[in-house]
DNA sequence: TCAAAATTTGAAATCGCTTTGAATGATCGC
DNA sequence: GCGATCATTCAAAGCGATTTCAAATTTTGA
């Protein structure tokens, strides 16, 4: 069912079914019901191809993932977020994954130059980010999850990363914690290195001096999240608190210290950032998890709700957005023995 | 950069240009070399919208999610297989997400009629799923994972839940267990009712009696199967030993365990199903999980592949595997007290 | 050597939509 | 009553690629 068929089958020009479908003024109140009625009957619904030749756009968004191994579980519920605000709109979620940095902006070129998407979301970036530079070269727009420093705005949306940790050890050196383990997320990525900044900015207030072997930088799974602890674990002093940077990290730390025969919340505390997986709540744990907590699922919708700003015409510039992040308080976090 | 304009500065025509990029034979083997060489230099690439209107082939192949939150861990790992297969081909991926049954079917009508897509992924399908229906009255290809019996064949490739099951049962019950729970996934999938056929079937041959509070069906989550595996601890004479769904399920089920004061195979076994989440590792458990194991990344980049291959023009008919599933045994399962 | 065949190139049609610019009738104001 | 205005409609020209069909050139074969 062709536009030109459906024009046949009411008598009318394809102009002005086209018009009369798409909401233009200068056609008949009547003659408009009339086509949307039959349009609906005859479930005609416009080549999507041909939609998009026509007016240029490619009713598309970018999602460029490095190795299929960052589709893990913080990319999913950002993408649930982001899908969840797009699924009322003509606009579809493009997801491409590479395998290394070079094929990763290859692929951005690629996109851009065949105008397979409007607009890209950036995830995860370094302080210095490599994507961003290009796409603003390419002029394409693109939102940021996150933040970076390349010396011209860029469109973004992140969550006050340094304040919370801040706030979270701050928190534990009033309980009298001295020996304070920060499970990182890795080097060079910004909301990483915004969370080392909170973290030393706390510790210095306190006159707490820094230790660099208890902080450890990775990517946040259970897996590593444990052999890191457990190294730590075995440190003497040994810390009596750590901060873990997910709550898969924090799977893995809860592991190291009952395998080490201790038991968190008393022998050891523990305050985790939770981005909120409905298949993992910090309320449920036993002992429950004290959380600095930030909906990465409501972070995507918001961010999806950004781009969708910027294509109507919203300049980048006034496209910035912090989140706060909430402290949450429960049995994990005590004070030291 | 249109054909147009490298056709213009290389002073040939757009049919040529076309012709020596898309590997036809009738160009000369010099003109093809310049014309490549100058399309690289100048980074052109063909207009996607316009490839596709021209050729009618959409290049991209559908996923509809039910609800944002069906985007879980084993839908992303299973994406994360699907985009590393489809990532060196010219064909994308494109996600789409609903709230409810009703929208899912229109989505599936809309994206067919408005051609976005050149076939679709269906995934944890119902025993008799009328998505799959609608494809196929629809016309449009589609590979299965899983399966469904709607009286006509469809592609599909799938796991053998049942024997997997079985094995496992069976296993705990040469053990000496005789109260075997079995917590699987939602009712109406048919990898659930597959499972429990193995299941039944394992404690017949035994001539073990079934026992229905011993069976629950529910998303794989950690929080459920805590909160489920609690209620069957309660329960007395109380299971010895369990089946968990997946490895989420099993991590929910080891925090009952541990809560209700007892310790994991020792006081009670288990047998988890493990899709292999590259951050979940059983063997780095502890203590180590007993698994049925496949690797729900690999499906999808075997589904991939068969969509390819059904582009290719491969008759549904021929698009059929059963994948064996292997059973891992480790510290988790062992004979009751 | 020269017609026939093979090789190489190009003009124009096509895909299905939007949009420009023109045309048609109806309505208005005086 | 009649030019001006307004409300509707339509034919045709894009959008940027592929592909059909024809033309130009070169090679072949007797």
């Amino acid at each position: 069912m062709r536009l030109k068929d459906l024009a046949e089958h009411l008598g009318l020009s394809q102009t002005t079914v086209s018009r009369a479908l798409n909401g233009y003024p200068e056609v008949n109140e009547a003659t408009r019901l009339r086509v949307a009625e039959t349009a609906a009957r005859l479930g005609y619904r416009p080549n999507a191809s041909a939609l998009r030749l026509a007016t240029g756009r490619a009713g598309a968004i970018g999602l460029v993932l490095r190795g299929a191994d960052e589709l893990g579980p913080h990319m999913s519920e950002f993408m649930a977020g982001m899908s969840g605000r797009m699924s009322t709109e003509e606009i579809d979620i493009l997801l491409i994954t590479v395998e290394n940095f070079q094929d990763e902006m290859a692929a951005y070129r690629r996109l851009a130059a065949s105008q397979k998407v409007d607009a890209f979301v950036l995830h995860s970036p370094t302080l210095k980010d490599a994507r961003a530079e290009l796409l603003l070269d390419l002029n394409i727009p693109f939102v940021m999850h996150g933040r970076t420093n390349i010396g011209q705005p860029v469109a973004w949306m992140d969550i006050d990363n340094t304040s919370a940790v801040e706030r979270a050890t701050s928190h534990l050196l009033d309980l009298g914690h001295r020996r304070i383990a920060l499970l990182n997320g890795v080097k060079g990525r910004t909301f990483a290195e915004h969370r080392e900044i909170g973290y030393l900015a706390a510790l210095s207030a306190r006159g707490v001096p820094f230790d660099a072997a208890l902080m450890g930088n990775s990517v946040f799974t259970d897996e590593v999240a444990f052999r890191m602890a457990q190294a730590m674990l075995e440190l003497r002093p040994r810390p009596t608190a750590f901060l873990a940077g997910s709550m898969m990290t924090a799977l893995g730390v809860f592991r190291a210290i009952r395998q080490a025969g201790l038991v968190l919340g008393k022998d050891v505390s523990m305050i985790a950032h939770d981005d909120v997986f409905p298949y993992l709540n910090a309320d449920n744990m036993y002992p429950t998890m004290s959380t600095t907590r930030s909906s990465i699922r409501q972070a995507g919708s918001r961010v999806a709700e950004l781009v969708l700003q910027m294509l109507g015409g919203k300049p980048l510039e006034d496209v910035h957005e912090l989140w706060p992040v909430e402290l949450v308080l429960r049995e994990s976090s005590r004070p030291p023995p």
